[in-house]
DNA sequence: CGCACCTTTGATGCTAATCAATAAGGGTGG
DNA sequence: CCACCCTTATTGATTAGCATCAAAGGTGCG
């Protein structure tokens, strides 16, 4: 909860791209950086080009719920107030395009890739708010794993987790230890394997499925 | 959870309005008709233009989540996909505008629009995403009647609840006995005053505030 | 090698869910 | 208008699941 925190975006070239009407520039990041903070002022917005980030809101007495897992091709700091609401960290080392948040704003075909994209999201957090608010534990995890690996249906799955224990829980409305107990169970019952901390052998899919609480 | 849910929308008005490039029918609609069915083709999306509508998803075993609650102004049924991905139930009596999908893709300043409305709801949904994840049963409860009574900072506020105790439960992922429960300690303690089931008088508004969790 | 951080595991407690019964509204028809 | 019924809400008793508190075990890095 209290990184460092140190914003560290480091430009990937110095002039401005032409090559989109309202890029402004390129960085890169890494592991722990915060590209903004709830409360700054909103003057970009931003498109993660590679890597993974989280955005995360805080309670006062330090609460935290991770809103949203970004990926390659998501957008970020998209608001219309005058201030971010949300802290945008990252969890990889990624590529982050910024844009000048007044420049687009008539941009044409921008806007319907906009709304787009802004509809797909809806929809994944409608899925997200079922999860916050009506699955167990174990479901989850389950639905968590179960995101993570994909389109892969049945038989093995190889993930790649770029979050702790602790990032998992908050976003998932966890505490991190029954995070930890419920990896454990299921590695007790032969579902996954821990190859590594963050590495995740997947060895049943359709298990994971099963346990969802979807479907 | 098992409503009668008849399709019941009456149009208000036979021949199609001419004012907006895409709207396809005005309607009218009661308490708990169906606007659609999670699963439905999703040929159209909609405007409630009066009333209270909510949008909830359903776990295969019955559980349910309201996902977003809609007044005036609200546009819902907006999905990429062929089907709609949650059922939208109205709450009270309300009109609604109902448009063309195909037809409404291309409109130059709709989309500004529609972003824009996307955007904020947006931001909406990670508060709503901070209570599942993290906020007490009274908590939610207080962040719940602080919203209603919308920007009343202090004293009094008079709120109309057209929301039973279950859909109020499965929209703060609480059960019924917990909301229930919630209210009287708060009537007991002097915060609200209930002048009917579904009439609630906030008698100290700073209080519910500090119950929020936030600030 | 040792330190710092993260994870796992164990013991206990608390919040909200569940199970169960009573009470209160709200409509309807006699 | 009132009695009755059905739905919804409240209250109580108990339980279950997850959080909290506490300590030990891993892991990676300087």
């Amino acid at each position: 909860m209290s990184h460092a925190a140190i914003i560290d975006l480091r430009p990937m070239r110095a002039q401005r791209a032409v090559s989109d009407s309202c890029e402004i520039q390129s960085l890169r990041a890494d592991q722990h950086d915060i590209v903004f903070y709830e409360g700054d002022a909103a003057g970009r917005y931003f498109k993660l080009i590679d890597g993974a980030m989280m955005l995360f809101r805080l309670l006062p007495d330090g609460r935290r719920q991770i809103v949203e897992l970004l990926g390659p091709g998501d957008y970020f700091g998209l608001t219309l107030a005058d201030e971010y609401q949300c802290t945008a960290e990252v969890l990889r080392p990624s590529r982050i395009a910024a844009y000048d948040r007044s420049a687009c704003g008539e941009a044409g075909h921008f806007q319907q890739m906009l709304s787009e994209y802004l509809v797909g999201r809806h929809a994944a957090m409608h899925g997200h708010m079922v999860l916050l608010g009506r699955k167990s534990a174990m479901e989850r995890i389950a639905t968590f794993l179960a995101g993570l690996a994909g389109n892969v249906e049945e038989g093995e799955a190889r993930i790649r987790l770029s979050m702790t224990r602790q990032e998992i829980a908050d976003y998932l409305g966890l505490t991190i230890e029954t995070v930890s107990r419920s990896f454990s169970d299921l590695r007790r019952r032969g579902v996954i394997a821990m190859e590594r901390q963050d590495l995740i052998l997947i060895a049943d899919m359709s298990a994971i499925t099963a346990l969802t609480g979807d479907e």
